[in-house]
DNA sequence: TTTTCTGT
């Protein structure tokens, strides 16, 4: 390499560095707008969440026996699953170890709900994600889905929703994880592979120590500030069928710790290269994900109960 | 280790 050629690298890596380091000093900003009750500040170009002024009032919340689509769901984790109730009731798929809402119009996942326990995380001989391959998901109709072509030089990951790795006792398990319903345009390098993964794996350490780990996991559009001053959502979208790409990614974790005490950790994190940060740095309130998802997690346990409310165990 | 893509 010349000394030209180097000295450009390294100026443009100082460049990139400097960069992600606004991104995430911008999305931190959104955070304590957020807080302040204030939509929208001075600063164009960071994502916002809705506002919270809006009193909260929940709406009664139908026994799941009542719903008047619910058919016996033949699987048999998802009473386990839905114990603390689901995120939303549209669109609902049950696979053997994992369950989701699908979004028709986004060709993604408008949720997933995984249930971990230790044995969950464990290597299983012969479960070998190297043998899996992703897969259309033939219940979705060909108008609403997503393909591998679509996906396919679009300079994104298939990231998954219900990750691999937390699906490991059964071959049938994991590979339903690969099932595209389950995926969604991920950034690669410096996201998916890396902060995202990161916090995939933090996860899991928690399962392995925890009696019982609830985990939602779901794309997110938030809206930004333009230059004249208004709020818009803006996503990409890739391949023929107009996958969404989303602009975050939102991870809800109820744990049942090893004394039976119930805590909750909340993440959101943008859908881009981000520096290696603690996991804390991403830390959303829960009713802040709720009002820009359009849901509500595990809406019975009355929110007074967690014993502990983002606080990373030391 | 786990997350993937691209080019062979």
């Amino acid at each position: 390499m010349s000394r030209r050629t180097t000295t450009v690298v390294a100026a443009v890596s100082i460049g990139i560095g400097f960069y992600l380091g606004r991104r995430v000093s911008k999305f931190q900003h959104s955070y304590s707008t957020f807080y302040d009750n204030h939509v929208s500040s001075s600063s164009s170009g960071s994502f916002v969440f809705p506002p919270a002024h809006a009193k909260m009032s929940l709406p009664a919340v139908p026994a799941i026996s009542t719903q008047p689509e619910n058919k016996p769901l033949a699987v048999n984790r998802v009473g386990e699953m839905v114990k603390y109730g689901f995120p939303s009731t549209d669109s609902l798929r049950s696979y053997e170890d994992f369950m989701l809402s699908y979004d028709r119009r986004n060709r993604t996942a408008n949720w997933v709900l995984e249930h971990l326990t230790p044995e969950k995380v464990n290597k299983v001989d012969g479960v070998e994600r190297s043998k899996m391959k992703f897969t259309e998901d033939q219940s979705i109709h060909s108008f609403h889905r997503s393909t591998n072509k679509d996906y396919q030089g679009s300079g994104y990951d298939r990231g998954h929703l219900a990750a691999a790795a937390n699906h490991r006792q059964s071959e049938n398990a994991m590979n339903q994880t690969f099932i595209l319903s389950n995926v969604a345009p991920q950034v690669g390098e410096g996201f998916n592979r890396d902060a995202w993964n990161n916090l995939e794996k933090y996860v899991r350490a928690i399962a392995r120590k925890s009696r019982n780990v609830f985990v939602c996991t779901g794309p997110l559009y938030l809206p930004r500030k333009e230059p004249d001053g208004k709020l818009y959502v803006k996503y990409e979208v890739i391949g023929a069928n107009h996958v969404s790409v989303p602009t975050h990614f939102f991870k809800v974790v109820v744990i049942e710790n090893d004394k039976g005490q119930l805590e909750l950790l909340s993440f959101v994190m943008p859908n881009q290269p981000l520096p290696n940060v603690k996991l804390h740095h991403y830390f959303m309130p829960l009713e802040m994900i709720e009002r820009a998802a359009g849901l509500n997690f595990f809406q019975n346990i009355p929110k007074n109960t967690f014993k502990k409310i983002n606080m990373i165990a030391s």
